[in-house]
DNA sequence: GAGATACTTCATTTTTTCTGATAGTTGGGG
DNA sequence: CCCCAACTATCAGAAAAAATGAAGTATCTC
């Protein structure tokens, strides 16, 4: 059974007549005769009955019609999606990003592009730098958005913006005082922190170690917006992004930490050899590089 | 595109691998390259990253994998099918039948036929001998279960039974008296005859005629069920097939005609020539024959 | 870094497809 | 009633395509 066979099969259904369908499809009328014949080999069915002139569907016919339409059109559409693909007008995009990115700066950027592009597909995974990276790596997502990755995983980083980190404190709180802080006043400071291997604390305490601090306070927690309630409870100090706690929450104050590189590189990442990603990624990039590169933060 | 790189294509995509594949498809593995870079040509896209060794699915692969799931599924579901409709399990039976067969002795052979042969569809129409055997010329339906049609359509007939008509009156009717009566005792009665053109009707006229009584009495009734009440409320007397009264509705009465052929000839017909028809249709008019043949009333 | 593994390329053989001419059949019109 | 016009079937040969095997190239593994 080919496609071939099956359009002629459809072509002759419709038109009524074999020499019609060989106008239609610029074939020479035996070639009609022979691919019905050849379906009707390959299937093991009659499909017109044969009266001289006319032809006549039989039962087989009937029955094979619908499905040859089926299937036709899926083929077709298969063509089409390819074409919409090579155009960015489809496809789908799987991308890691982390979490303040995520739910600070992404859904500006997302609500445009895919209202402009109802047919593009999303798969929107949030997770640390680490996992993101490692999935992308291996094939699992396309594209990520994170601080630069490992090295050796062989991905291509391209930054994007650096996103600042500032000093949360409650109200109250003697750092709260002034208006800047130094590394040094942080020392003997209750500071909370996020899991170890995330890149926030990575850049936090290599910032401050190198300024002879040692940040660590025995306080880990996983999540942004629990470490802003502990802080509005007085549980300790935090340092966070700058956008997460602009404004921020009731009773607290944030504070600029001079002298130290306190701000986290941002990018995307992406891996770089063969590259199986399609149009749309590209397309989808070029936007982030736009809207997320204007904003950016020194 | 050709179905047979679809394949191609989903078996590499399934064994991850292009010489799995070529051992599979009992292909050089040389054919499986070719296939898959004619499909990309074919598709304007490149379906596999090559890094070397390994192939890995693209965007656009992953894109096509599910659709040429489906469409070799539906591939194969069309010879599985066209092997079914060989084998008769499967198939559309469109059927024409007169009314009082339909409701009275088809129900017994269609319930054991459809649940032995759940895949086989049926479409059944009930009307006038005129008008299936018209149907079945024209091909909109295959087979049809009626009394004789007219010969100019160039029908096969072949006579399953013959169903006796008897006559239904009132109980209190004069002609409710006598055992049997004749067709001279009905003359000057009122007949409740069934429209023009319905093979019933003719049969009862011609034999009323034939014995020099004219049975139009000037009310015609569509329905069996309708002459049915219209007798037992006293309208009249009628002539109607004896299953349909048997027994007869309360308050009325059936009495043999005697010396008049009072028979409806029903048997099936089909177009004779080209049949195409299918082998659920041989099976089923076997069932046919023997279902109403055995049963059939002199 | 040598060998095994896996994909690609290419010239050749085999198979299939398409065609044009011809023959056969049917149905309508004079 | 016969012939013509309209269709479909058959067939042999040309054109195209598919499949192959061998040689080539890149990559992973030990």
């Amino acid at each position: 059974m080919e496609l071939r066979q099956l359009l002629t099969f459809q072509t002759v259904v419709r038109t009524g007549s074999l020499l019609r369908a060989a106008e239609e499809l610029q074939y020479a009328q035996s070639t009609i005769t022979l691919h019905i014949q050849q379906l009707e080999a390959d299937l093991g069915v009659k499909l017109f009955a044969r009266q001289g002139k006319r032809v006549q569907l039989t039962e087989a016919g009937r029955n094979l019609r619908d499905s040859a339409d089926r299937l036709l059109e899926e083929a077709t559409r298969i063509q089409e999606m390819m074409a919409e693909l090579v155009q960015g007008e489809t496809g789908h995009i799987r991308l890691g990003v982390i979490e303040p990115t995520a739910s600070l700066r992404l859904p500006g950027l997302l609500v445009p592009f895919f209202t402009k592009r109802p047919r593009v597909r999303l798969t929107l995974e949030v997770g640390g730098t680490q996992s993101i990276s490692y999935q992308v790596a291996t094939g699992k997502l396309d594209l990520g958005v994170c601080s630069p990755p490992p090295a050796h995983l062989g991905l291509h980083f391209e930054p994007l913006f650096n996103e600042a980190l500032v000093l949360l404190a409650p109200q109250t709180h003697s750092l709260a005082a002034s208006e800047t802080v130094t590394p040094d006043q942080l020392a003997g400071q209750r500071l909370l922190l996020t899991e170890q291997h995330c890149a926030y604390r990575e850049v936090t305490e290599r910032a401050l170690l190198s300024r002879g601090t040692n940040p660590y306070s025995g306080i880990e927690i996983g999540s942004m917006e629990a470490i802003k309630h502990a802080v509005q409870l007085g549980l300790g100090v935090a340092i966070v992004p700058a956008l997460v706690v602009t404004p921020p929450p009731a009773g607290t104050v944030t504070r600029k930490i001079e002298q130290a590189q306190l701000f986290l590189s941002v990018g995307f990442i992406r891996r770089n050899e063969p590259a199986p990603v399609g149009r749309v990624h590209e397309v989808f990039l070029a936007e982030l590089r736009e809207h997320l590169c204007e904003r950016s933060a020194g």
